[in-house]
RNA sequence: GGGGCUGUAGCUCAGCUGGUUAGAGUGCCGGUCUGUCACACCGGAGGUCGCGGGUUCGAGCCCCGUCAGCCCCGCCA
């Protein structure tokens, strides 16, 4: 068979001569010998048409009346999702029976061999679908994950992270970066999120941690002199999840040694230009950057979404005069009033504004005061306290609408982050941009505990205060900024970083901050002191969050849809049913009790 | 930890104000069919209405609890 074929690539094996979904006009006349899943099948009586599947997509086998006796027999007994191996002639389709919705549609295969080698039961869930139809449950599309994997949209998804990946190895070894592993059994960290433990057999009462991010370990790598590292990092956090957020997932990690804030960032527009370009876009460098204090100012969020130019203005001295009993009493102590200027905002519905209402009372906010102007009429739920120059003065127009409301900015930010995205998506807005990357920069290096009010690090405890605001780290440190910045597309946040601490006895006065004794963080982080106190070159890093990454660049709705095995938002994984109590006999090996 | 939505046939869904025998499409099984491509047509099987309790003459529908999935807040240095 395979002496007789044209083998003309690289998918061919002992076994078969191409994939199903890489036949075309140029095939034609070749004998071919493909493996498959029956993807559908069409029983005409005298003719079986078999939609053949692999990862390369699809091709129509012909079992005709001309067919040998035993394929027409197999071809009339096969059912959806049973493997079979197919031999036969690849023919051109009449021209008016070519499929132009497949790739492979131009060609068929008449088969003369027709082998069932893998039987399959009835499928659980369906794998080929019609037009429009609904995708099963996502609950039971994680149940029957092996299943759900065969849908040609989850195969583009994970092929694109394959390519992605591969693309984000060259670009970072092109720029000399080394690619170098860590443990995946490290140490417990004090701050942060929780870590998932693993307990030692060999030492009664002690545990691994699984890392949250290799972050010591590359700064101490730094410190051995390898200069620039980069690692595709599994981490692990233990909290609660969300569709953007998995227990386990992927960073691209990256530090470099004798740089600045601008070299990091180079680096990592070269790999994000590298990566949106595998995906077929191209973006220009280098990105625009703006500062913390002003994305919360403008769009209420350290993740502005950057496609549309609405920004929050603050109106405190335009509405304090009109005296609108709304805002009145939370004035009064000091609050701001704050609001969005919609262009085009007299087309939102009173229905829209009472949700967005909602929405802001959802988040803590005292709920959102509304103007429209159409004409000489203005309406709405503060409308008869404006005037059309009192609006002229707000940059509100004939047929545009004013959003506003009034508090403390922790609480009035959060809500017109959540307005501004909300109007956007009623009115439909047309982004200004179809991809808007944008760095966030000179973050706060504290920020209040909601509890106590107290400093409490934003970030990491390895960040670099901004060397401008080190004299005030003790007496004012609300006021010191940090050598951090975030990689913000469109609303995402796509990975952050810093400039670390290589000055051994900052980092104490740190660690001191946290309120560790000079002890306890020599007990916890004596490695890391130890490392900066042997030559520590100046470096600084960041974290690309891959799984986001690849979501984003194959639009799909959720990081379980580029995933090939994620957990639920419980963090259960549905199809092997972990996590599953531990037998006895285990549990007492590693010195283990469980109360329940 | 808190809030919301969902759970009815293998799958996707409908099921009125609580009313007598719970439906549709698809899949599955059987049959007819030589150019289909979501083939078409004929026939058939298929139900713990997530689970437990309660209200009621009567519960898929109302109430309480619980489980699971999803979304959001908290959380995610």
């Amino acid at each position: 068979m395979r002496g007789g074929g044209f083998i003309d690539s690289v998918s061919s094996t002992s076994r078969r001569t191409h994939r199903c979904g890489e036949l075309r006009m140029q095939h034609v006349g070749q004998q071919v010998r493909l493996g498959g899943w029956v993807h559908r099948r069409r029983d005409l009586g005298g003719i079986v048409f078999i939609d053949l599947r692999d990862r390369a997509g699809i091709v129509q086998i012909a079992i005709g009346p001309t067919a040998p006796e035993d394929v027409r027999r197999v071809a009339g007994g096969l059912t959806s999702e049973t493997v079979v191996e197919v031999a036969g002639q690849v023919t051109a389709r009449p021209a008016n029976m070519k499929n132009p919705e497949l790739a492979t549609g131009d060609v068929e295969v008449q088969a003369t061999l027709l082998s069932v080698v893998g039987p399959a039961v009835t499928p659980a869930i369906p794998v080929a679908r019609g037009k429009g139809d609904e995708l099963p449950a996502e609950e039971l599309r994680l149940k029957h994950r092996h299943l759900d994997l065969r849908r040609p949209e989850m195969q583009a998804n994970l092929i694109l992270s394959h390519r992605l990946l591969q693309r984000a190895r060259r670009a970072l070894s092109d720029l000399e970066f080394l690619e170098i592993e860590t443990p995946i059994l490290t140490k417990p960290t004090p701050e942060g999120a929780r870590d998932y433990l693993v307990p030692s057999r060999v030492h009664p009462g002690e545990f691994y941690a699984l890392p949250q991010s290799p972050q010591i370990y590359k700064q101490l790598l730094m410190v051995a002199g390898f200069d620039r590292y980069f690692q595709i990092a599994r981490c692990f956090r233990d909290e609660d999840l969300r569709n953007d957020r998995q227990p386990e997932f992927t960073q691209i990690d990256l530090e470099a040694s004798f740089v600045g804030m601008d070299d990091v960032l180079g680096y990592v527009e070269a790999v994000l230009v590298a990566l949106w370009d595998e995906g077929g876009h191209r973006i220009a460098r280098p990105f625009p950057r703006i500062a913390w204090r002003d994305a919360l100012e403008h769009y209420g969020t350290d993740k502005p979404d950057l496609r549309y130019d609405l920004s929050i203005a603050d109106w405190t001295a335009h509405v304090k005069p009109l005296g609108v009993p709304f805002f009145q009493a939370a004035l009064r102590d000091g609050a701001r009033v704050r609001g969005l200027a919609v262009k085009g905002g007299g087309a939102l519905s009173r229905k829209d504004a009472d949700e967005l209402a909602e929405t802001a009372k959802q988040l803590g906010g005292a709920g959102l005061a509304w103007v429209k102007r159409q004409g000489e009429q203005i309406s709405g739920s503060v409308g008869k306290h404006f005037t059309p120059d009192a609006l002229a003065a707000l940059g509100v127009g004939d047929g545009d609408a004013a959003l506003m409301t009034v508090g403390p900015d922790r609480v009035t930010s959060p809500v017109l982050d959540r307005v501004r995205l909300g109007v956007i998506q009623r009115l439909r807005t047309q982004p200004k941009r179809a991809h808007a990357f944008t760095w966030v920069v000179d973050f706060p290096l504290f920020e209040p505990d909601p509890e106590t009010g107290k400093p409490v690090f934003a970030h990491h405890p390895f960040t670099s205060p901004h060397p401008d605001d080190l004299a005030r780290l003790d007496s004012d440190p609300f006021s010191c900024r940090a050598l951090h910045y975030d990689a913000v597309y469109n609303g995402n946040e796509l990975g952050s970083g810093s400039i670390r601490i290589t000055d051994a006895a900052v980092q104490r006065r740190v660690f001191a901050h946290l309120g560790l004794s000079p002890e306890e963080a020599d007990a916890r982080f004596g490695f890391l002191l130890t490392g900066l106190q042997a030559g520590a070159p100046p470096h600084g890093g960041f974290a690309i969050g891959f799984d986001r990454v690849v979501m984003l660049l194959a639009g799909a709705g959720s990081l379980r849809d580029v995933i090939a095995f994620p957990k639920t938002t419980a963090a259960r994984a549905l199809f092997e049913g972990a996590p599953a109590p531990a037998n006895p006999a285990d549990l007492a090996t590693l010195h283990i009790e469980v109360k329940r």
